[in-house]
RNA sequence: GCCGGGAUGGCGAAACAGGUAUACGCACCAGACUCAAAAUCUGGCGGACGCAAGUCCAUGUCGGUUCGAUUCCGACUCCCGGCACCA
């Protein structure tokens, strides 16, 4: 019987997952607390919505965050890793309809399965720290910085054009506005006039993007450039026209004063002030008004194509030269953005022009390009490159770039106009016509008006007995919950019926974690010990979203005193999709893998037994019926190997493709390393090496140890969590090489202690990743602390000092041979034996050698010719 | 259209800071063990030519810088993500 045959006991990981689980629990091994003298490391994950199960995006995710946690913690650090649940919003609503359970009812069972299944992840978390946003309790705190910002100003009511979803029946947010559909329901948005509640984020417009710098090393190029882009800062003109025969103007705003001779008529937004006027004489105006609302998005696509306009028979009055040209209704024009209103300068802008064909309007080139002189009566598109002005009176034959300083100027001195700053961002609207959300503590009072709800009568709760019908308001139509007192006169009065959107639960849910038993809003010591987050990791899908909303939320919480850090995330990291491969039918449409049937040419579909087009690798979801449920591997080959793969198949910011096979990859080393390590725990028992040993093969196995350390070490910081398992898998294929059969069963002192310190290190360096094996296998090795309290390895500089090198020998940058020297061999002796070498000697041949390139300890390159 | 990211074997991927391209794993092939299979172990595995030693070619395409380029620069192609009448 050979060593290796009595191996003992097999890799049982439910066993010892739920060993491992049940001693960090009982022993709070994750308790996070203020008083700890360590350096605190804030580790954050975007908290789930309790959607019922956890899907692989979710345990990509946690797996990533965990990882980085418990390297952490290793490091020393005073780790806060929390978890909690976003848990406001729609989902729960539509359940309640469809199943007759209330919202509350449906998301705490969902939560419960979700925890659970978080759990049997052996994610290190400090569960005491568990927020739940839709709790009585949370909802309170978030009431009282709800009128925190009232009293700052930062929040308003004003009617406004809304995004309405037909399908929701509610008022959708810029942001969830995508591709003119609701984010959620799919459906076309319409527009609809409300009042609304508003935070002014635009007040922060100018910050926000200035923090963005700040942020440069932590958070990656994608979401600066997206949220900059959102913000949308631009410099430009404002001035007016004059109305011919109205004593009224026109306020425009443009970013190219320096086209402002090229103006050849005007454009207002359909929903303009003066559009109105002209529709209330006009009914051909009011018609083209209405058309241009309730345009539907299916036909917008088209009519985007085509620049629809109506001449209101007005003229506008040029200031600078008293020309006058007409006035537009367009159907491309915002009204909230600018003032609703723009010159129009076809000959230099895109849009301009198209409007200027298609209405027979004059086309005047003001800016002409080096090289070909432009005609405005051949031009084909607008010309919006630099170049030097012409037809502009006194700014003839400047470059456009002065030119824009010089117009600005001119309009100052004149007092005609000023230089201003636009933004893109407009102020959040955060009213929800919704049941399950945190209603906004206001009462509407017929003699005061607004009223804030007193702190002392918070939480406004919400009603239990509510009926939801999966349309309209449920606040709102609830007989009696509105109904209520004025805090200030004493009359009857309501409450406001909006609820907020839940994206403010998730604005500052990474505050409460700091102080989750706070009686009051923020405890800003404890907020202070923790803030700002030092690593946050989600979906990139919040790039905009979540991610602005929450630095904004936290700037105006800063000035409410509550929190003294600027940016709340200093690093971000956004971990790709798990995607898989998608079956099509062409009858039954999207199949599941065993609804497929392998041919030797290719698929079929079991059902039809027509052929299966595969799709490229999506991102799994219900609907492509490419999902696999975490579950079955967790309870197939256990967690460790789930998050073993999740981590080693792809860099945590890319895709991932899920595969089956590449699952079996990590059951299989998880299993070599599970026997190699019993190995030698079975051998006499021996303190690992501590300094180089003497017999050189043993030396090389202690170098590849420490090399280790340092290639994981390195790896883990800069997040490349992949190459640090494959350093680890190759220092395992080396010091089996130790346990082979074939190697002698007499083992030296010296020997004992390399092989201790193998297995003690690869277990270590691989506690992060698959906790509960390596928790059990430092045990076997005869530990009686916790592995995962432990310090993390550093290295010995002896054992990374090679004896020997081997070093590459090139002619004309081609590889021609290697040598093997010592380490410390001079530059003459490594010369001399390279120029030896036979494959040297037969490439120089007949050539001459004309420069010798030298990089130490790397290579020795031969220029000839 | 604009902004950002990317392209390396049959596949997922690696190459710290311009210096041995293809580490690690998967799949596949061959062998060992086995009555057999699974598991495990050993070996092979970018392409072409060659008995072999070896030679040449290859990191999306084309060009440049350099003794030397997957890496830097320029142009292009394709893919992915985001934004999209923002005046």
């Amino acid at each position: 019987m050979n060593e290796r045959d009595h191996t003992r006991e097999k890799y049982n990981p439910q066993a010892i997952e739920a060993k491992w689980q049940a001693v960090w629990q009982e022993q709070h091994t994750f308790r996070a607390t203020e008083t700890d003298p360590r350096e605190k490391y804030y580790l954050l994950v975007m908290f789930p919505y309790p959607s019922g199960r956890i899907h692989m995006g979710h345990v990509r995710n946690y797996t990533i965050g965990d990882l980085i946690a418990r390297f952490q913690r290793l490091r020393g650090r005073n780790v806060l890793h929390p978890m909690g649940w976003d848990a406001f919003g729609m989902p729960a609503e539509n359940a309640a309809s469809k199943q007759n359970v209330h919202p509350r009812e449906w998301t705490y069972s969902n939560i419960n399965t979700m925890r659970r299944e978080l759990q049997s992840m052996g994610l290190s978390y400090d569960w005491q720290r568990e927020v739940t946003t839709c709790s009585p309790e949370y909802a309170h705190r978030e009431q009282e910085l709800f009128l925190k910002l009232f009293d700052k100003g930062l929040v308003y009511r004003k009617l406004s054009q809304v995004n309405w979803d037909p399908v929701d029946q509610t008022v959708l947010a810029n942001e969830q506005v995508i591709d003119g559909k609701g984010w959620r329901s799919g459906a076309p948005v319409e527009r609809k006039e409300l009042s609304q509640w508003f935070l002014k984020i635009t007040a922060y417009a100018d910050e926000l993007l200035a923090g963005l710098r700040q942020l440069e090393e932590g958070w990656p190029e994608t979401v600066r450039s997206m949220q900059t882009h959102w913000i949308g800062k631009s410099h430009g003109l404002e001035f007016a026209f004059t109305i011919d025969g109205l004593d009224e103007t026109l306020p425009v705003y443009t970013t190219r004063p320096d086209t402002l001779m090229g103006v050849t008529f005007c454009s207002i937004a359909a929903e303009h002030p003066l559009a109105k006027r002209v529709a209330a004489q006009q009914p051909a105006a009011q018609t083209f008004i209405q058309a241009c609302q309730t345009a539907g998005t299916s036909e917008e696509a088209i009519e985007r194509l085509e620049k629809k306009g109506f001449n209101t028979g007005l003229q506008a009055i040029h200031p600078l030269t008293g020309e006058r040209v007409p006035i537009f209704i367009a159907n491309f024009v915002l009204m909230n953005y600018g003032t609703g209103a723009v010159m129009a300068v076809p000959a230099h802008d895109q849009r301009d022009f198209e409007f200027a064909k298609t209405h027979h309007l004059p086309i005047r080139v003001v800016i002409q390009p080096a090289g070909e002189p432009l005609d405005g009566q051949t031009l084909t598109a607008a010309y919006t490159g630099p170049g030097i002005l012409c037809h502009s009176g006194p700014f003839d034959g400047l470059d456009n770039e002065t030119a824009k300083q010089k117009v600005i100027e001119t309009f100052v001195q004149q007092g005609l106009g000023q230089a201003t700053t636009q933004y893109r961002l407009r102020d959040w609207g955060i009213s929800r016509q919704r049941y399950w959300g945190n209603p906004i503590p206001v009462i509407h009072c017929p003699a005061c008006g607004l009223v804030p709800v007193p702190t002392t009568r918070l939480p406004v709760a919400l009603p239990e007995d509510v009926e939801l019908t999966g349309s309209g308001n449920p606040l709102a139509r609830h007989p009696t919950w509105k109904k209520t007192t004025c805090p200030r006169c004493g009359q009857a009065a309501e409450r406001e019926t909006d609820t907020m959107d839940t994206f403010t639960e998730s604005s500052w849910y990474f505050l409460r974690y700091c102080c989750p038993d706070f009686q009051g809003p923020l405890d800003v010591q404890r907020v202070n010990h923790w803030m700002p987050v030092d690593q946050y990791v989600g979906g990139i899908e919040h790039a905009v979203l979540h991610l602005l909303y929450a630095r904004f939320f936290h700037k105006a919480l800063r000035d409410c005193g509550l929190v003294a850090c600027d940016e709340p995330f200093t690093r971000l990291l956004t971990q790709g999709m798990v995607r898989k491969d998608t079956f099509r039918c062409p009858e039954h449409g999207w199949r599941y893998p065993e609804e497929v049937t392998q041919q030797p040419d290719g698929l079929y579909c079991t059902a039809c037994a027509a052929r299966i087009i595969v799709g490229r690798n999506e991102k799994m979801s219900k609907s492509k019926q490419n999902v696999v449920d975490p579950n079955d591997i967790i309870q197939g080959y256990g967690a460790d190997t789930a998050r073993l793969f999740m981590l080693f198949a792809a860099p945590p910011e890319q895709d991932l493709e899920w595969n089956d096979n590449g699952v079996d990859g990590a059951w299989r080393f998880l299993n070599r390393l599970w026997r190699m390590v019993q190995e030698i725990a079975a051998l006499p028992a021996h303190p690992p090496a501590r300094h180089q040993p003497t017999d050189p093969a043993l030396r090389t196995l202690r170098t590849k140890i420490h090399e280790t350390i340092d290639r994981v070490t390195r790896d883990v910081q800069r997040f490349q969590f992949n190459t640090g398992v494959s350093a680890v898998m190759e220092l395992v294929n080396a010091t089996n090489e130790w346990l082979s059969p074939s190697t002698p069963p007499d083992r030296s002192a010296e020997q004992l202690a390399v092989l201790r310190e193998a297995a003690e290190t690869a277990a270590i360096l691989l506690n992060p990743y698959v906790p509960h094996l390596t928790e059990e296998l430092w045990q076997r090795l005869g530990h009686t602390t916790h592995l995962s309290q432990h310090h993390w390895p550093t290295t010995d500089p002896a054992a990374l000092q090679r004896a020997e090198i081997t070093l590459v020998v090139q002619i004309n940058g081609k590889l021609r041979a290697r040598l093997t020297v010592a380490a410390d061999a001079s530059r003459e002796t490594i010369e001399a034996a390279a120029l030896a070498e036979p494959s040297i000697q037969h490439h120089l041949a007949g050539l001459t050698i004309k420069n010798r390139i030298w990089v130490p300890g790397r290579l020795f390159n031969i220029v000839a010719g």
